[in-house]
RNA sequence: GGAGGGGUCGCCUAGUGGCCUAUGGCGCACGCUUGGAAAGCGUGUUGGGAGCAAUCCCUCGAGGGUUCGAAUCCCUCUCCCUCCGCCA
C-alpha cells in the first residue's frame, strides 16, 4: 500500500505513475473519500470525547444522575450513526487505496506492454550443436523423466510426475542455491565484483509454511484469487504461490532493530498456481505447471539499502547462472510489466537451445516500503525513530532452469551432461 | 476432534464494571550521587491517528455485543500451553 499522505501531497505524480503501470485507479475519488473520511473521523472523535467526559461526570457524581445517563444514551445513538458513516467511508477509501500501485522508480523504463522491456545485458555463448538439438520434453519423455499423462489422470492438466535423473538434478539445483547463498565469502566476492557497498551477511535457509491465511496473504499484495492463488475450501488458507509469499509476511506487525538488518532468507517451497487465463499457453513440457519447485530469496532492509539489495539479488542470480554456464539475458522490466507492489523489477531469461528462444527463469522484485506498510513491518533506528522496512524478493532457482540445462547440455545420443558445479550434489555423475 | 487453562506496554507480572488517562519488577535511556564505577535515588520508556497548536481519539490477541461507562460481563474467531483421542 502506498502512503496516503504522498497521494495528498502529489496527486498528479501518483496518477502519472499509476498510468505508467496501466492501472485504472481513481485517485480523484480516493481524495474525495479521504476528505470525507477525515471529516467524519473528527466528528466521531469529538463525540467519543463527549461520551468519555459524560461517563466521567457520572462517576464523579457518585449517585446515579438520570439526566447524565440519558445524555449518555443520546450520545451513544449519535456516535453509532456517525461511526456507521465513518466505517463505510473508510472501507471504500481503503479499497481504492489498496489498489493504488507502487510508484515505479525513475530508472524503470516506461512502457505500455512487455514489448517495451529493455534487454540490458546478454551473457554466455549459445551452444552450437553438430546435430539437431531436441527440446526438453522430447528429451524428457524419451528419458522417462516427465509423465504428464498419468499426472493428468490423477491431478489434471499442468501436473507432472517428474522422475529419475531430472529429480536428482532438481535437488542438486536446490542444494547449490542453498550452499551458495549461505556462503559469506561468495557473497562478498559478488558484492565487490558489482561495486556494491552492502553487508555480506549470508542468507538463512528456510522451509516456510506452504499454506497461508488470508489476513497474512492479502497484505503482501500478491494474493490473486482469480488467476493465481489456490484456496482451500474448508479452511481460511491459501496454497503458497511462492516461498516468498510466506516469507515476506513473517515479520508482520513487528518492529525490527536497525542493527539486525539486513535480514536475508533463502526459502524453498513447492509452489502452486491456478494459471487461470493461460489456457493453451506453454502446454508442452514443464514450463508452466500448477505445481513446481522454487528456491526464493527474501530480504528485509533499511530504506537506504533497499535499492542496492535489489541489485545484489540480480547479481546473485547472474552468478548462479554463470556457474551453471547457462546463457542468459537480463531484462529491465518496463512500468507495464512490473507487478502492482513493485517499484522495480528485473527478469532473467535463460537461453533454450532446443527451442531456440529465451525463457524467463528468474524475477527480482523491489517493493520499497509498499509491502511493509500494510504488513506493518517496521524498523527502529538507533536513535529510536521508526520507519518502514524495505522488502526485496528474487528467484534463486525455480523448476525452469531444469529446462535450460536439459536443452543446453544435451548430447547427440540424447544424454544430458551435468553442469560441473552440480556434480558434487549428484554423486559426481557425468550425465543423466 | 474432545476437555481444561491462558494471551496485558521489549521481557515477566497485578488487575472480576467507574479509584485503570493500566500495577509492580527486569531491561533500556537520561539525571542526581561519585575521584571513577557499582549500589542507591529520581525521571522517562506500546503502537497508531486527528489537529497550526493546546489538546483529543483509538490501542490490554482479533471482531461483534451489553452498559451512561468494559482489560474486567456476553458471543464468535484466533494463537499458545496441559491432558485425552488420532496420526507422519
Amino acid at each position: 500500500m502506498i502512503d496516503i499522505q504522498l497521494i495528498r501531497d502529489n496527486p498528479e505524480l501518483v496518477k502519472q505513475k499509476a498510468a505508467q503501470k496501466k492501472s485504472v485507479v481513481d485517485i480523484d475519488m480516493l481524495l474525495e473519500l479521504d476528505a470525507n473520511r477525515l471529516q467524519l473521523l473528527q466528528e466521531v472523535e469529538d463525540i467519543r470525547r463527549r461520551r468519555n467526559e459524560n461517563a466521567e461526570a457520572i462517576k464523579q457524581a457518585g449517585t446515579p444522575d438520570q439526566v447524565l445517563i440519558d445524555k449518555g444514551k443520546q450520545i451513544k445513538i449519535e456516535l453509532a450513526e456517525r461511526e456507521g458513516y465513518l466505517v463505510s467511508t473508510e472501507k471504500q477509501w481503503l479499497d481504492i487505496l489498496k489498489q493504488v500501485p507502487n510508484m515505479p522508480l525513475d530508472n524503470v523504463p516506461v512502457g505500455a506492454t512487455e514489448n517495451e522491456n529493455v534487454v540490458v545485458k546478454e551473457w554466455g555463448a549459445k551452444p552450437v550443436f553438430d546435430f539437431q538439438p531436441k527440446n526438453h520434453w522430447e528429451l524428457g519423455y524419451a528419458k522417462g523423466w516427465i509423465d504428464k499423462e498419468r499426472a493428468a489422470k490423477v491431478s489434471g492438466s499442468r501436473f507432472a510426475y517428474l522422475k529419475g535423473g531430472l529429480v536428482e538434478l532438481q535437488f542438486a539445483l536446490i542444494q547449490f542455491a542453498f550452499q551458495t547463498l549461505a556462503n559469506e565469502e561468495t557473497l562478498k566476492s559478488i558484492i565487490i565484483d558489482n561495486n556494491l557497498t552492502i553487508s555480506s551477511k549470508p542468507f538463512i535457509p528456510v522451509l516456510p509454511p506452504a499454506l497461508v491465511r488470508t489476513d497474512a496473504y492479502e497484505p503482501t499484495g500478491r494474493l490473486n484469487a482469480e488467476e493465481t492463488t489456490y484456496k482451500l475450501s474448508d479452511d481460511d488458507l491459501w496454497l503458497n504461490a511462492s516461498a516468498e509469499h510466506s516469507l515476506c509476511n513473517m515479520y508482520m506487525n513487528e518492529i525490527l532493530n536497525e542493527n539486525d538488518l539486513p535480514i536475508r532468507y533463502v526459502g524453498y517451497s513447492t509452489s502452486f498456481r491456478r494459471e487461470a487465463g493461460t489456457y493453451g499457453k506453454d502446454m508442452e513440457g514443464i514450463i508452466r505447471m500448477h505445481q513446481f519447485n522454487k528456491v526464493e530469496m527474501e530480504v528485509f532492509s533499511t530504506p537506504e539499502t533497499g535499492a542496492e539489495e535489489h541489485r545484489f539479488m540480480v547479481a546473485i542470480q547472474e552468478y548462479l547462472m554463470q556457474r551453471l554456464n547457462l546463457p542468459y539475458r537480463v531484462i529491465n522490466k518496463c512500468t507495464a510489466d512490473i507487478g502492482g507492489p513493485n517499484a522495480s523489477g528485473v527478469d532473467i531469461d535463460a537461453w533454450l537451445a532446443g527451442e531456440n528462444r529465451y525463457l524467463e527463469t528468474h524475477t527480482a522484485d523491489y517493493m520499497t516500503d509498499y509491502q511493509a506498510r500494510r504488513l506493518k513491518t517496521k524498523l527502529r533506528r538507533s536513535d529510536g525513530e521508526l520507519s518502514l522496512v524495505h522488502t526485496n524478493d528474487a528467484t534463486a532457482f525455480s523448476q525452469r532452469p531444469l529446462v535450460a540445462i536439459i536443452e543446453n547440455y544435451q548430447t547427440a545420443d540424447g544424454q544430458v551432461r551435468i553442469p560441473d558445479v552440480l556434480k558434487p550434489y549428484m554423486g559426481n555423475k557425468e550425465t543423466i
